[in-house]
DNA sequence: TACGCGTGGGG
DNA sequence: TCCCCAAGCGT
C-alpha cells in the first residue's frame, strides 16, 4: 500500500479551514461539545451555537448546574435533541466521576452518555493529541475510494477502527493530524457527491481512480422520510415547547390541529420517555 | 444489525 | 420539486 499520510498532511497544512475547534488552546471541553454538535448537523451550522454555548457554559460543571430544560432550549434547532439532553447528562458525569475535567482515556470517554466510538476517540485525539484511529462518515469514505477503490463505503462495521488503525502514522502528532487531514479531504474535497477529484492530492495513489472511477453500487441505509413522520410530529412539539415559558402547555392545547391526533399522542409520549419533557398536572414542559 | 431520531441547505 | 446529505448514538 502506498504511503497515504504524507500527502494527506501536507496537503491539510496548506490547505485545512480555520474552525473555532482548530485555535490552539481550545480546550477539552469546547472540543466536547463540538463534537457532540457536530453529529450529523453541518459545520457552517454548528458555529454560531458552539460560540453561545461555551459563553453560557464555560465548563462542564456550570452546564452541569443547569436544569436540562435550558440545555434543550439552547439546543435551539440544531436537531437530533436528544443530544442536548446527552451532553447535559455527560457534563453531570464529568463533574462527578471527573471531578469536572473532561477525561483523557478513551474507555472513560466512552463511558459517558452521548459518546460513541467516534466522538470517544475525537476527544482524545485533536484535544489530548493521544494516537488513536478516528472513524467518521468522512474517513470511511476516503478509505473506501483511496484504498477500496469504491464509489461509496458500506454501512458502518467495527473493522472500520481497525482499518483506520492500520493506516495511522506512528507518530502521536502525525497520527493526529493524519485523522484531521483524512475528515477535511472528506469533508470538502472527497465528497459524498460530486467529489472535486480535479484538487485532490491522493489521486496518484487513489485505487477508485486506478480502477477508473467505477460505480460500485451504494449499500448505505437511507433516511426515512421525514414529511409525516413522527419525528416531524416530535419536533414540531418542542419547538412549541421551547418557545413557551417555563410552565409549559396544557397537553390537549399542544399541536391541537396537527391532522393526526394520533400521531401528536405518539409524539407526546415517546418524547416523554425520552425524557425530553416533562407531563405534569395535565400540561407538558420541558424538563426541570 | 438495523432502526429511530431533527433540521435546513444544495443539486 | 424532491431527494440527498450532514464530524453518530443508543437500543
Amino acid at each position: 500500500m502506498p504511503e497515504l499520510a504524507a500527502p494527506l498532511i501536507e496537503w491539510y497544512r496548506k490547505n485545512a479551514r480555520e474552525l473555532p475547534w482548530r485555535a490552539p488552546g481550545f480546550g477539552a471541553w469546547g472540543t466536547l461539545v463540538s463534537e457532540f454538535m457536530l453529529q450529523q448537523t453541518p459545520v457552517n451550522r454548528v458555529i454560531p451555537h458552539l460560540d453561545a454555548w461555551l459563553t453560557r457554559w464555560p465548563a462542564p460543571t456550570d452546564l452541569a448546574a443547569a436544569a436540562p430544560a435550558d440545555a434543550v432550549r439552547q439546543w435551539a434547532n440544531l436537531g437530533y435533541p436528544r443530544r442536548a439532553l446527552w451532553l447535559h447528562r455527560a457534563a453531570v458525569e464529568i463533574r462527578d466521576r471527573h471531578a469536572g475535567v473532561v477525561p483523557r482515556g478513551v474507555d472513560d470517554l466512552l463511558a459517558l452518555t452521548g459518546i460513541g466510538d467516534y466522538t470517544a476517540r475525537a476527544v482524545a485525539v485533536f484535544a489530548y493529541g493521544d494516537r488513536h484511529p478516528v472513524v467518521d462518515t468522512n474517513t470511511r469514505r476516503v478509505i473506501a475510494r483511496a484504498v477500496g477503490g469504491r464509489s461509496q463505503p458500506g454501512p458502518p462495521t467495527r473493522s472500520d477502527l481497525a482499518d483506520m488503525a492500520g493506516l495511522l502514522p506512528a507518530g502521536r502528532e502525525d497520527a493526529a493530524m493524519f485523522n484531521a487531514a483524512t475528515m477535511e479531504l472528506g469533508a470538502v474535497v472527497c465528497t459524498a457527491r460530486a467529489p472535486r477529484c480535479d484538487s485532490c492530492p491522493i489521486t496518484h495513489i487513489c485505487a477508485w481512480r486506478t480502477a477508473g472511477y467505477p460505480d460500485t453500487g451504494d449499500d448505505r441505509r437511507r433516511q426515512a422520510r421525514y414529511e409525516g413522520s413522527d419525528r416531524q410530529a416530535r419536533g414540531a412539539v418542542l419547538k412549541t415547547l421551547r418557545d413557551a415559558d417555563a410552565a409549559g402547555i396544557r397537553t390537549d392545547e399542544l399541536l391541537a390541529d396537527w391532522s393526526d391526533p394520533h400521531q401528536r399522542d405518539r409524539a407526546i409520549t415517546s418524547l416523554a420517555d425520552d425524557g425530553l419533557i416533562e407531563l405534569v398536572n395535565g400540561s407538558a414542559r420541558l424538563p426541570h
